[in-house]
DNA sequence: TGATGGATTTCGACG
DNA sequence: CGTCGAAGTCCATCA
């Protein structure tokens, strides 16, 4: 990993065209090719960047640019598609260069599959008497994230988001149409399951009958066997 | 801007739990007071941050940690939320700071926007004889992104996507119905606009009555006013 | 290898 | 300040 901090400015062209203005910035250059410009604040996406597969060429200024004050200039080519970063480098404040070697990579716990996951074993959150069918319940278009029976025994689907948005609701829309023409199945309630529900999801949600659940995670989890837990 | 190269491990408690064996990385600690590690792979993205409004404590390791040859804790709060990352450094490779000002920022050029603007210019890709009613054509649930006439003077009402997706067919579809109900302008057709069209989101289309249309834009953005361009 | 859907999404616009 | 939709989204999973 290469590391430079320089004044500098850039030129993407590719999926959309984008420039950068002259100031002082840090590129990184990883050992893939790949090419990362941040600013002093942001967030964690780069102003400007250039995605592996990628190739990174660096060379003199043209006369024009060098009596502009360019020093450098990177062309950062992808390798597969137009895309190119273009980068001209002013002063130079820092260089340096770092054999960091292969990552091990990132161990998570607690995204969307994790609260299907408690759902499943805690479905009588759901309500008293509701049993599970199974998780990833196939159909045509897709599985459904829980398919669970009410204490009357009729089925209910169950759509799981940690955000719940109104697409979610349009999802579980197209599953319960369809599984309502499973004479089997039939009648099939919905009910959308989310830590957090917008309100016009909430509104269309209960205007097509769907039943809204507000899912607790922490409390979720510190009911759930700990053994399971990743760490 | 801080700049460390160090072998580490961290551990981020929030949405989510995230753990990061130990490995050389590069952290870096923005002017806000945000984290990036990033390894020397992968893409823009960092293997764990934490966003700013948030807090760097920097402390001496435990006992029990200095045993396991940790030399510095970090600890990175957030300020309105529980969210926390906690990296334990081990040796530090490199460490250096940068002034580097408050950035200018980006200038984009060729987003959904443009699209937009270019195809109201060019609404004959729509068929010979149509015409233009507006862009942004307000409804009760959003604005139309392009209502049309044909060459006939019924009405089209246009979504544009970049990517075409299924939840864009499902827009125009509320669209649709919604505009339908008008009984000025129905009936009144749809057409989805989009740079890249998926099979799935086509199908639906089609089957909804909805025709598709691929914008090519480079071919528009060449047959566009060169004076309107930004660079 | 391409499509699909989630994401600690981030980011910008608008009400 | 929330809400909503786009993004050079990235990314893993699955067919």
């Amino acid at each position: 990993m290469r590391l430079v901090v320089a004044d500098c400015s850039a030129l993407y062209t590719g999926r959309l065209t984008a420039m950068l203005p002259p100031a002082t910035r840090l590129l990184v250059v990883k050992a893939d090719g790949s090419v990362l410009i941040h600013s002093d604040g942001g967030s964690y996406k780069p102003l400007n960047w250039m995605s592996p597969p990628c190739t990174l060429a660096v060379r003199e200024p043209s006369e024009e640019a060098a009596e502009r004050g360019v020093t450098q200039v990177w062309t950062v080519q992808h390798a597969k598609s137009d895309d190119r970063l273009e980068v001209e480098l002013f002063t130079v404040h820092h260089e340096s260069a770092h054999d960091l070697g292969i990552d091990p990579g990132l161990v998570k716990d607690g995204v969307e599959a994790h609260l299907q996951e408690l759902l499943a074993e805690q479905i009588a959150l759901l309500g008293d008497g509701h049993t599970l069918v199974r998780r990833e319940y196939p159909t045509a278009i897709g599985p459904v994230d829980i398919l669970a029976r009410d204490g009357s025994g009729s089925t209910v689907a169950v759509e799981i988001k940690r955000r719940g948005d109104i697409d979610g609701v349009e999802q579980l829309t197209r599953y319960l149409d369809l599984l309502n023409r499973d004479p089997m199945l039939a009648p099939v309630r919905g009910v959308y399951a989310a830590q957090e529900i917008k309100p016009q999801a909430r509104v269309l949600a209960h205007d097509r009958g769907i039943a809204t659940l507000l899912l607790d995670y922490e409390t979720m989890r510190g009911a759930d066997d700990p053994t399971t837990r990743l760490f």
